[in-house]
DNA sequence: TGAAATGTTGGGGCG
DNA sequence: ACGCCCCAACATTTC
C-alpha cells in the first residue's frame, strides 16, 4: 500500500499545474520523479542548451530530488520501477504521434506487469479528441477551430503547486547532467543564449508577469515589430512545459478584453491549433499536406541553403533573423514567417530542409507548431497562405523595421546604412563592407517561383 | 499573417 | 470659366 510512485517527467519541467506531479503527491506514497534522457529522441543542439538549464533549475526547486537517467526510455522506466518496487508510474500526455505511440507501448508493458498506469492532461488547453466539426472530423481551417475551441473556455481549472513531498528512501543512483554534455563546451556557441534567456519555472513565469505588464496592451500593434520587445517571448518555457497552456490562458484571459489581450490568446491557440493537427494528421512535419506539393521541383542547391543558414543571403531582414537565430536560439516570428518565405520561394528549397534547421536550432523546437508553420508558409499545409503569396524581403523589412534597428542589431556590415536604404542595401553606394550582394534577384525569384507553384496547383487559386 | 499590376477617381495646373 | 491632362491616392484584380 505504501509502494512507491514513479513520475515520468518529459516537456513537463514544472511544479505549478502539474497534473500528474499534484496527483502522484496526494496519493500519499513515496516519490520518484525521473527524467530519462533517451538517445532517440534527444532534442536539437539548441533545446539541449535549454534542457541542461531547465533540468538544473527543477531539480534545485525539488531539493536536488531528481533522477536522472539515460538510456532506452522503456527499458530505463521499467528498470527504475523494479529498483524501487515501485506500484505506478504517472505521467502527463504527449500528443506527437511518435510519442504517442512510444507512451501507447510502455502503458502496455507496464500495466501487463502488474504496474499501475495513469496519464495526466498534458501541455494543451483541450485534448485533441475532444475538438472536431460537426461532422466528427478534425478542423483543417483556423477560424473554425477557434470558435469551436473557444466555446469550451475556460479550460479545466489549473492545479496548484503540490506542498510536500514525501521522497521515496531507496537508494536511487542519478547520473550527472555534466556527464550528459547537453551544453557546448569547445567552440562555446552558446554563450549568446546565456544573455538571451534564464531558463526554467521561476523564470517563465516572471517572463509572463513582465508581458502582461509591459507588452500585452500594445501586443497586437508591436507583436510583428522585431526591433521592439512585442512579443511575450514565452516560447521556450513553454515548449519545456516550464509553464502550462493552462496557466498562462487562465492568468491572461482573467484581464480585462482588449486587442493586446485578445490577440495573445489568439496566438495561443494557434499553438493548439498545431498541436492538434499533427495530432490527427501524423504526417503533417514530414510530408505536404496539399498532395500537389509532392510534385514540386525543390532545388538541393547546397550553397543556398548555407548562404541561408548563415545569413548571408544578402536581403538585410532574412540575415538579420537568420543571425538572431544563430546567436540566441531564438527569431521573431514576423521574421521567422519572412526567412521561411524566402528559403522556400526565393530559393525554392524544400521547407522540410528548413523546417529541420529550425529544429535544430531554436530552443523553443516544437514539432507540430514547427511543422504546421513552415507548411502554412510553403503554401503546402492545411489553412495554408495562397501559394502565391512571396513576401517582398524589402517590403517587408520596411514595414516591420522601419528604423533599421533590428537589422543593424544583428548585421553590424549595415550599422551606418541610413534607415532610407538599410533594407536594399545594394542601392548604397558605401558602407557596405563585408555585406553581400543579393543572392538571387527578388522580381526574378518571384517570378520563377510563381511559374513553379502554378505547375504544381490545379486551378488558378491556391486559397481553400 | 501580400505584392504587383491594373483600374478608377478627383484635385489642380494649364491652355 | 471650361475642358483637358497629369498623376497621386486609393481600389480592384491578378498572381
Amino acid at each position: 500500500m505504501t509502494t512507491p510512485v514513479v513520475v515520468l517527467l518529459r516537456r513537463d519541467l514544472r511544479l505549478d499545474d502539474n497534473p500528474a506531479l499534484a496527483f502522484a503527491t496526494t496519493a500519499a506514497r513515496p516519490l520518484v520523479l525521473l527524467y530519462v534522457l533517451d538517445p532517440a529522441t534527444a532534442p536539437g543542439s539548441a533545446a539541449r542548451w535549454w534542457l541542461h538549464h531547465s533540468l538544473t533549475a527543477f531539480n534545485r526547486s525539488i531539493g536536488g530530488r531528481l533522477v536522472l537517467r539515460r538510456g532506452d526510455e522503456t527499458a530505463v522506466v521499467e528498470h527504475v520501477v523494479r529498483e524501487v518496487g515501485a506500484g505506478a508510474v504517472h505521467w502527463n500526455r504527449r500528443y506527437e504521434p511518435s510519442a504517442v505511440a512510444h507512451d501507447k507501448a510502455l502503458k502496455s508493458k507496464l500495466t501487463a506487469s502488474g504496474i499501475e498506469v495513469v496519464s495526466h492532461p498534458g501541455g494543451l488547453l483541450a485534448e485533441p479528441w475532444t475538438i472536431a466539426t460537426a461532422l466528427g472530423t478534425p478542423f483543417k481551417v483556423f477560424t473554425p477551430f477557434f470558435a469551436a475551441l473557444m466555446s469550451r473556455a475556460p479550460f479545466a481549472k489549473v492545479i496548484p503547486s503540490p506542498g510536500a513531498m514525501r521522497w521515496c528512501e531507496s537508494p536511487l543512483a542519478s547520473e550527472s547532467l555534466k556527464d550528459w554534455y547537453l551544453v557546448p563546451k569547445k567552440p562555446n556557441w552558446a554563450a549568446g543564449f546565456e544573455t538571451a534567456w534564464v531558463p526554467g519555472e521561476e523564470s517563465a513565469r516572471r517572463a509572463l508577469l513582465d508581458f502582461i505588464d509591459e507588452a500585452m496592451e500594445p501586443y497586437a500593434s508591436s507583436r510583428d515589430r522585431p526591433d521592439k520587445r512585442g512579443t511575450s517571448r514565452l516560447s521556450p518555457h513553454l515548449a519545456f512545459g516550464e509553464i502550462s497552456a493552462r496557466r498562462l490562458w487562465n492568468t491572461i484571459a482573467a484581464h480585462r478584453p482588449g486587442a493586446g489581450r485578445d490577440g495573445f490568446l489568439r496566438q495561443l491557440v494557434w499553438r493548439e491549433f498545431s498541436a492538434h493537427l499533427l495530432f490527427h494528421f501524423p504526417d503533417l512535419a514530414s510530408r505536404p499536406f496539399r498532395q500537389a506539393f509532392e510534385r514540386f521541383p525543390w532545388s538541393t542547391n547546397a550553397e543556398h541553403v548555407r548562404a541561408w543558414q548563415r545569413g548571408r543571403t544578402g536581403y538585410p531582414i532574412v540575415d538579420a533573423g537568420m543571425r538572431e537565430l544563430w546567436t540566441t536560439g531564438w527569431m521573431h516570428n514576423r521574421v521567422r514567417m519572412i526567412a521561411a518565405s524566402f528559403l522556400t520561394k526565393h530559393l525554392r528549397i524544400d521547407w522540410r530542409v528548413g523546417a529541420a534547421w529550425f529544429l535544430d536550432t531554436l530552443v523553443d523546437a516544437d514539432l507540430a507548431n514547427n511543422a504546421a508553420g513552415w507548411q502554412w508558409v510553403a503554401g503546402s499545409g492545411t489553412d495554408a497562405a495562397p501559394y502565391f503569396r512571396i513576401f517582398n524581403p524589402t517590403l517587408q523589412g520596411q514595414k516591420f523595421d522601419p528604423d533599421g534597428a533590428y537589422v543593424r542589431r544583428w548585421v553590424p556590415e549595415l550599422i551606418d546604412v541610413p534607415a532610407s536604404m538599410i533594407h536594399k542595401p545594394w542601392t548604397a553606394m558605401s558602407s557596405v563592407q563585408g555585406y553581400p550582394p543579393p543572392m538571387v534577384d527578388h522580381a526574378t525569384a518571384r517570378a520563377e517561383a510563381l511559374a513553379a507553384l502554378k505547375s504544381v496547383n490545379p486551378g488558378n487559386s491556391g486559397s481553400e
